[in-house]
DNA sequence: GTGTGGATTATCT
DNA sequence: GATAATCCACACC
């Protein structure tokens, strides 16, 4: 399947979190063998004007750096001191914002990723989380600021047997794990695949029933 | 099924 | 020294 150009990435953060939804992410081993999942949530970070952004207000660091290259690089950072979150980068050099990776739907290499993450108790474990994308993966560090158009990882169009992206039934809800960004913890910047079984956390219409 | 708290360290102040 | 774009184990229902 074709792989996204790297200008499909130079746009409305907004907009590449929701068309990045249905879309395959694949982490090409030097074998050849490729770890794949469906793209089934993800979070939009708004950058200078973005409180729950690492680049609220044009902050610049060692880390921070690779959100303000071109369009299209991989962001990725340590959490927690223990988990990766894997990024993409959108919009032109030196504005930097970007798109969390939050949950995969498993596709290609199911035993790899279960050999990744043994503490998944059911297959919906392996992906359903950024720290667990990652580790499920095997993204690190090393994949910090590399491109998102060539092996070893790269984001391509879905099988034509996959759901078409017009058909995909999209929610958007407030981030996950921000609260502290006041209220731009409350923009409803995560958008997921509705009644997908792969998401991170509950979506907001699964309520309690009785 | 839900809720709570501990792990553990890069990163920034 | 404080914080964090998280995950996991365990308690409890």
């Amino acid at each position: 399947m074709p792989v996204l150009p790297l200008e499909f990435y130079n746009r409305d953060t907004t907009k590449v979190a929701r068309e990045l939804l249905g879309k395959t992410l694949v982490h090409q081993l030097k074998n050849g063998t490729r770890i794949s999942g469906r793209i089934v949530e993800t979070e939009a970070y708004l950058g200078v004007i973005d409180l729950a952004a690492h680049t609220y207000g044009g902050r610049r660091t060692q880390r921070t750096q690779t959100m303000f290259m071109k369009a299209g690089h991989a962001y990725v950072y340590q959490i927690y001191g223990l988990h990766f979150c894997l990024n993409v980068v959108t919009r032109k050099q030196g504005t930097p914002e970007a798109v969390l990776i939050r949950a995969i739907e498993p596709l290609e290499g199911l035993s790899y990723m279960k050999k990744r993450r043994p503490a998944a108790k059911r297959d919906f474990d392996l992906t359903n989380g950024p720290g667990k994308v990652c580790a499920a993966l095997g993204i690190d560090k090393s994949f910090d600021a590399s491109l998102l158009d060539e092996a070893p990882l790269y984001i391509e169009e879905p099988a034509a047997d996959a759901l078409r992206n017009k058909r995909l039934q999209i929610i958007a809800s407030p981030r996950i794990g921000v609260d502290y960004a006041k209220h731009a913890a409350l923009w409803p910047l995560r958008f997921s695949i509705s009644e997908n079984s792969y998401v991170s956390k509950p979506q907001p219409w699964t309520k309690k029933r009785r």
